[in-house]
RNA sequence: GCGCCCGUAGCUCAGUUGGAUAGAGCACCGGCCUUCUAAGUCGGAAGUCGCAGGUUCGAGUCCUGCCGGGCGCGCCA
């Protein structure tokens, strides 16, 4: 695709401004060269605006240097055409023909882009070995909600984009099985239901123990705030369920597992799946918080506050945001100088080990993380959860007996994402300083925090769901409370969309049998919850609204599947009618004539148009990855299928009759159908054969 | 108080490491189905890019200050 020959014109770009102007390759000038894609192809295909940045240090126009600079590339395998525009830019136009007819090869197809995108980056020195996404981690005591969903979505498909890049890539859910939302559930069950262990496995029969456990949670949430004494049950019960071999703790392993086994079902149904499942109780039972503490009690990262409010506790001093080099002089001094003010003193320590002796969440966390990195120097056992027929699912257990004698090597990456909402920014960052402290400064700075904004309600959706939105009407949306019992269940979004994309489905394709109907909406649904879920910037809070998320119309996922179906239908067309297949088209394109591809007209330009910015797949996943914004690859997928459609109405294959012309929009067809393909793939998202 | 994020068309949002004429979708108005699926397409109307300075050949984009909104800053998770 187009990277390859970025890097092409990128090097002969360097070799021919270190001739001319002598400047050597490590100069930033160079180190940084931007490409860009001009606004029209008859412009060309590839900009470099060096000219600019050279401008002022050769105190020489853009222009002229540009012109110089054109002069003296010479010539460039597949690039047809050097220009200098008149503003200073230096555009390439590609050899069309050469371009398309290996793009549309049946060779180019499928995996060879893979390896591409692996060759690509086996050259970058970073990121060579594993990279482990971690996502989901919904507490394990209720429904799966639509915030849930935009978490997983874009884990799911930073994990792809990542695959499609050729990097190895673990996807990890951490189940917090022994925290309080678990045990607040089995106070519901045993104070509000009076209910038994085998009582909870007979309910657990039914279908959406999810949903039963949702409404049990929000009763049990107002149960609480009836009498805050009762609070001292949670309390009790936290910590049977943490000390373990009692009644308590096997009926929250209990639900925990079967109500994990509910998300493992909705996120099945959006096409997301998992390599491995991290219990919390296995971090606890195996000790690995232990081994952590040791590690930073030596190190001196935590050390025993002696006086002051804090006194018992184990602390971690907290870095204050590092002075950015000629920021605000005066910051360096301000952090430098210890504060007198006791108060400030105290807000720079987190607590990491409470004066009770028990260890906080960010502690876990930090055990958690140095694990991921294979530095604790401890590791789970493992077993499998759940098989599969594409991959087997495996769990961490702390049971030595239960655990598998061959577990793949899971841990020891060296890179580790972490997909968690904003709101835990800060904890993030605790947890990445906790690295830089023990000196794996490396895996600090690999240490990422994929954040997010939070899905919250539209005030009309809120109100379709029957809450009460009085208190917010002056807020813009309504937010998402799982303890309330408020908010939008994925289930519950996903099976309306099933059966709206199965009623379209059936009334455009009558001879559709049952199967084929349901196998199409439920391909349909999941491309546009996912498809809502990525198209906005992360940084943004979404206002869900059911009405617009259940559209198939305009930048919905639908439409990107629609435009893909459209172009396999020309193919499926021409072997019917014709016996055409797509091998013989693209290999009579060896000695086809040229013309409908470079003659210059707006005809040429379009049909290149569309090829082009196919091309640009891989150059938009590494602006995504590079920018952690899944956004741009839905937005990029989007322009695309509107450059289709637009060719599509414009220009006929099946009724076209010159047979060179016919033959390059059909390549061009293919290749932007493969790309495309491939894109919907990256977002999760299938293609249906009919729709 | 401190930190992070957001502010672009009536609404919801794009706008790449600053670069060629600020773009989509929805809603609104008007065309296009004996033609490769109208989940589509073509056209129209709609913007002081929150405000004020600054840097630059060039600023929606970078810097400073302000205004408005959201989130975080616990011996909760």
């Amino acid at each position: 695709m187009i990277l390859p020959i970025h890097h092409l014109v990128r090097s002969h770009m360097a070799e021919a401004v270190g001739r001319l102007y002598v400047i050597p390759p490590e100069d930033a000038v160079i180190v940084d060269m931007a490409l860009e894609t001009p606004p029209r192809r008859a412009l060309g295909d590839i900009a470099v605006p060096i000219a600019f940045a050279l401008a002022r240090r050769l105190r020489k126009a853009p222009r002229a240097i540009a012109q110089e600079l054109a002069a003296a590339l010479g010539r460039i395998d597949g690039i047809a055409r050097i220009e200098a525009a008149p503003n200073g830019y230096i555009n390439f136009f590609l050899d069309r023909a050469k371009w398309l007819r290996e793009w549309a090869s049946q060779e180019y197809r499928g995996f060879r882009l893979r390896a591409q995108g692996a060759a690509l980056h086996s050259r970058e020195a970073d990121g060579h070995g594993k990279v482990i996404v971690e996502h989901t981690a919904i507490n394990p005591n209720k429904a799966a909600h639509i915030g849930h969903l935009r978490n997983a979505t874009l884990g799911d498909a930073f994990g792809r984009l990542l695959r499609f890049q050729g990097r190895r890539v673990e996807i990890q859910n951490y189940i917090d099985d022994t925290g309080v939302q678990v045990a607040d559930v089995v106070v519901g069950f045993r104070e509000l239901e009076q209910k038994s262990v085998d009582d909870v496995r007979e309910l657990a029969e039914s279908p959406r123990f999810d949903y039963y456990c949702w409404d049990l949670y929000a009763r049990v949430t107002e149960w609480y705030a009836g009498d805050k004494e009762r609070l001292k049950i949670r309390v009790t019960t936290l910590h049977a369920l943490e000390h373990g071999g009692n009644d308590i703790a096997t009926m929250a392993a209990f639900i925990a597992d079967r109500i994990v086994r509910c998300h493992l079902r909705t996120m099945a149904r959006m096409n997301i799946g998992y390599d491995l499942l991290t219990w919390e109780g296995d971090i606890l039972r195996l000790h690995f918080w232990a081994h952590a503490f040791d590690f930073l009690k030596k190190t001196g990262a935590v050390y025993m506050q002696t006086e002051g409010k804090l006194k018992g506790c184990w602390v971690m001093r907290i870095e204050e945001a590092p002075a950015e080099p000629g920021a605000h002089p005066n910051t360096d001094v301000a952090a430098a100088e210890p504060s007198d003010d006791p108060e400030l003193q105290e807000t720079r320590e987190k607590v990491i080990v409470r004066s009770d002796g028990t260890v906080t969440y960010v502690g876990k966390d930090m055990a958690y993380q140095l694990w991921k990195f294979g530095l604790l120097g401890r590791d789970f056992f493992y077993r499998e959860f759940e098989r599969g027929t594409t991959r087997t699912l495996w769990s961490t257990t702390s049971d030595n007996g239960a655990a598998s004698s061959k577990p793949p090597s899971f841990g020891r990456a060296s890179m580790v994402c972490n997909v968690i909402d904003t709101r835990q920014s800060y904890l993030q960052k605790l947890v990445k300083q906790a690295l830089a402290v023990l000196g794996y400064t490396k895996e600090a700075e690999r240490s990422i925090h994929y954040s997010y904004e939070m899905v919250a309600l539209s005030h009309e959706t809120a109100r379709e769901l029957g809450y009460d939105t009085s208190e917010e009407a002056d807020k813009p949306f309504v937010e998402v409370s799982g303890r309330k019992g408020l908010g939008v269940k994925a289930d519950d979004l996903l099976d309306r969309l099933n059966d709206k994309a199965g009623t379209e489905v059936a009334r455009r394709n009558p001879e559709f049998a049952p199967d084929d109907i349901r196998r199409t909406a439920e391909a349909i649904a999941t491309a546009a919850v996912r498809y809502f879920m990525v198209k906005f910037s992360r940084g943004k809070v979404i206002a869900f609204d059911i009405d617009e998320a259940l559209s198939f119309e305009g930048e919905s996922g639908p439409y990107l599947q629609y435009a893909t179906v459209r172009a396999n239908n020309i193919f499926a067309k021409l072997k019917d009618r014709e016996g055409l297949d797509e091998a013989a088209v693209t290999t009579a394109l060896a000695d086809a004539p040229q013309d409908a591809l470079t003659d210059g007209s707006d005809d040429a330009h379009d049909l290149w148009g569309l090829v082009l910015e196919a091309a640009r797949l891989d150059e938009i996943v590494d602006q995504a990855v590079r920018t952690l914004e899944l956004s741009v690859v839905a937005k990029y997928a989007f322009a695309l299928a509107q450059q289709f459609n637009g060719f599509y109405h414009r220009f006929p294959i099946l009724a076209e009759d010159r047979k060179d012309v016919r033959l390059w929009r059909a390549a061009a067809v293919a290749f932007y159908r493969d790309q495309m393909t491939e894109a919907l793939g990256l977002m999760g998202c299938a293609v249906p054969e009919r729709m």
